[in-house]
DNA sequence: GGAATAGTGTCTGTGAGACACTATTAG
DNA sequence: CTAATAGTGTCTCACAGACACTATTCC
């Protein structure tokens, strides 16, 4: 970068768009809004000197009604011709949120929650511009984090049994995962409470929490 | 994305900065070149309707006199006061390159190779701006790539002995790696040629290819 | 022969996956 | 009691790491 004025560049338009999933009694799901398109993933343009996480966070809040919280970056999608309106460059982002999070914008109808297994399959919901390439890596680094760590985003309370951690990474892989290799290979990361489930059908079941509060779904 | 103008919102300078790596005698270095603030990744603004990929190459073309060759995003840095002269939006790159194609920049002078390990630390080489974070991720990044490939980058010829293999990804790693599980691990992944290595010291060793030609450093 | 490099065989520990069994609760 | 869930023990397989040995070449 020399010391040439900056204003001797032409500049493009700097937008964000999001894949926000959350898990419900359906599984894993991803947040859509309504656009002149169908069904889209929420964006907005980056307002001046605006940073592109607020900017998630005001298109999440604005059009979804819903309260994002960590959004992560993806990737840069770059094509001059990818918008017809003009040179505009967009920055894809992850987030995940639970979901007591989502149900606002549900009441609300400004949101749509599809499961991914119907997203841009024959007979499901299509996306418009670069959303399926956001979608696809959003929901691999997902499955990702979730298969390395217990609770990456936290949509578990503070205390929990095995089976429920069992039940959410089932329904984020998408799949049926073997019990007894998953409770050994999760319980050297989580720390016992002592305490016990109570109430429910079944033996009751040691409560855990996460070892480590802080998140970290990198790497 | 609503159909407002575009023209109605203020847009960032966009700038790309690449953190580009080769392996040389002293192991794996990184090329830098000299600013007003001393040495610095090579990096750009972005021309009007120009590709990220073609902005970060055109850079390391002019003020590297390298050849780039596959330049990966790693990130945006969007701090707005990260610039003094305004309001730009950064986006960090990492590019591998063989020795051969730095050898012209070196004779040029335009470049400097710092060893990675002098990088960051008292008594090395300080980077500016936000180029230690792009140099900590891309350097983890490329090791990531080749802790699980033989040569993400095709940084060896065509046909090459696991002693080559194993000499590249110890300058990479940066320590010594055990040969057993080295060359175990690397056979599963490499295609014997039949041919052998002659005029060298010792015994001579199996010439192996890629099995895949095609490059992937991702996942 | 000695130094240097290449290649192989074997043992141990760890962890995933499969399978089976026991334990504790609600109804 | 049965159904349902929780928890444990054991076996096998695959692989990493450590170690030791043999093989082939240059000097």
């Amino acid at each position: 970068m020399s010391s040439v004025p900056l204003t001797q560049f032409p500049r493009p338009s700097l937008a964000v768009d999001t894949a926000t999933f959350t898990v419900t009694g359906r599984g894993l799901e991803i947040v859509l809004v309504t656009e002149d398109v169908g069904l889209a993933l929420p964006g907005t343009f980056v307002h001046e000197r605006e940073r592109l996480e607020a900017a998630v966070l005001r298109s999440l809040r604005t059009k979804a009604g819903i309260t994002g919280r960590e959004p992560e970056q993806l990737h840069v999608f770059d094509d001059p011709d990818r918008d017809p309106r003009g040179w505009v460059v967009t920055v894809g982002h992850l987030d995940v949120v639970p979901g007591s999070v989502v149900a606002e914008g549900l009441r609300g109808g400004s949101i749509t929650l599809v499961p991914v297994s119907e997203v841009g399959v024959d007979g499901g919901v299509q996306l418009p511009y670069d959303h399926p390439r956001v979608f696809i890596e959003a929901l691999r680094r997902v499955r990702d984090a979730y298969s390395q760590h217990p609770d990456p985003w936290g949509l578990l309370p503070e205390t929990f049994s095995l089976g429920d951690l069992q039940t959410l990474h089932e329904a984020v892989a998408g799949e049926e995962l073997p019990r007894d290799t998953f409770r050994r290979s999760m319980k050297r990361q989580l720390e016992p409470t002592g305490d016990y489930t109570d109430g429910r059908r079944g033996r009751p079941s040691l409560l855990y929490r996460n070892r480590s509060a802080g998140h970290s779904h990198h790497g």
